[in-house]
DNA sequence: AATATTTTAAATATCAGATGTTTTAAAATA
DNA sequence: TATTTTAAAACATCTGATATTTAAAATATT
């Protein structure tokens, strides 16, 4: 009836190391371990726990890496329980992603999901500070359109304000996740002048649909900019790279 | 003009290790390294590095947290390049939302976002052994409504399924994490049985609009659904838990 | 008295090398 | 030929020594 594998887990790798790991997440996840907190030194803990210093530096660095310790250096140093952050999860996130490579439409099928959405909320919870930002972000980004610096991430923090004005830490973390892999790509596609134009424009439609605190007048601009994004990028030739339904491939490499 | 925090990254700690896990996460990212290739053995990469074995094994510690290389013993064992995969992403977000500590009106706002969206698609897309698979993990699931085996994984991999049949790499993992957060959320809830009843009732209507090929029906279905699991999880009352306007928290902690 | 400098101690960072364990491939044996 | 044994390659762990970093304490200077 059932096979063995769907009662018991793999027993992985008796590794010292990730007994540790196991130990010390269980007991910031369960709560008895709280953000602050100092762990005893290297020498004392891996006295307690009966294991070598190198063992147990090895569990700091995978918690360090996982993002929940912060380990310092020098008198009053130590491993410190911390709060993770987001860059870890978005760089656990790009890891990922290099790896899917998901294709443009994928990136936009997401986003007309979520982005329209986002704005209708902003357009009722939006304050004027916010609209400022808002406004100041798309002039800021017009300079680069002529300039050299091109594009930067004036982009990423436009969508990601919206996102945060909703209030809503998931919906913030898939935003930003999301634009952050969409303008890899669009780095690696090298766009052109016209289609950071078509941006601004865009950006600058749905801050007018703001200001009239018009829900669905915003969704709708949302909706065209994120498509027409879409169409610009796939429009978008470039010779090291290669458009295909599953992703965006390197040529050279003949992945 | 520009403060110097805009123009610099703040530099942080020479640690070897860090420096080695930048070096082959680069290299792994640029395509230099490909999946399965084999690193030299420890003693001849920390001699290659010019550093000892110690900081190179710990720098393959951070690099295996990060999903990007699987460490085998033995003869012909070493350190391999190796896909991340979604647990790696997943145990991740777990540990970032337990933290972030989301709400229950967090969890069903991002909710009605996607899934009815992707049910709507997967009316489209939907074949009959995936109708099957569904119609499968909802007997399962009254089985359990019964017994004593209380929910377990199933309600996950419902959605899940449905999440794939959308065939976007990025939907599946927002919908599977999302997902595991909030079953982590209801165990500890300790939800009762109406709930798990009502669950699998709207599941069974979900699955019903699917085999109409419906997609404005599944997509309602779903969102009643959702609504649904949301009223239920604030009606429920715990002893240990709160629910508050930010998160749910463990009472007895009081934080 | 206030400030600047130097010293010191606690903690992590790194290294070197010895020993143990696991795994697989090859060799020996039945 | 099939099985068992053996050997070697690679990681896992431990020990203990040395270097570096950091903040606080002590000292010197203004």
């Amino acid at each position: 009836m059932h096979d063995m594998k769907d009662i018991f887990d793999t027993v992985k790798s008796n590794r010292i190391s990730e007994n540790i790991v196991h130990q010390i997440r269980g007991a910031i996840l369960r709560g008895e371990l709280k953000i602050g907190d100092r762990l005893p030194s290297e020498k004392d803990l891996a006295m307690k726990f009966g294991v070598s210093k190198s063992s147990l530096r090895e569990a700091y660095r995978v918690l360090e890496a996982y993002g929940l310790l912060e380990i310092k250096q020098g008198m009053s140093g130590g491993a410190f329980v911390k709060e993770v952050d987001l860059k870890t999860i978005k760089d656990g996130l790009v890891n990922y992603f290099f790896f899917q490579n998901p294709s443009i439409r994928e990136y936009t099928q997401i986003r007309t999901f979520i982005e329209p959405e986002v704005v209708k909320i902003c357009a009722l919870k939006i304050t004027d500070n916010d609209i400022d930002y808002l406004k100041n972000n798309i002039s800021e980004m017009e300079k680069e359109v002529d300039g050299e610096n091109f594009m930067s991430d004036l982009d990423c923090a436009f969508h990601k304000k919206l996102a945060d004005i909703t209030e809503n830490t998931m919906i913030s973390l898939i935003v930003e996740s999301v634009q952050t892999a969409l303008i890899n790509v669009k780095r690696m596609l090298q766009m052109n002048h016209d289609f950071l134009t078509m941006v601004c424009d865009g950006h600058k439609k749905i801050v007018g649909a703001l200001c009239e605190r018009d829900p669905d007048k915003a969704g709708k601009e949302m909706l065209q900019h994120i498509i027409e994004v879409e169409t610009g990028m796939l429009a978008c030739k470039n010779g090291d790279m290669v458009l295909t339904e599953t992703g965006i491939l390197k040529s050279d490499t003949g992945r």
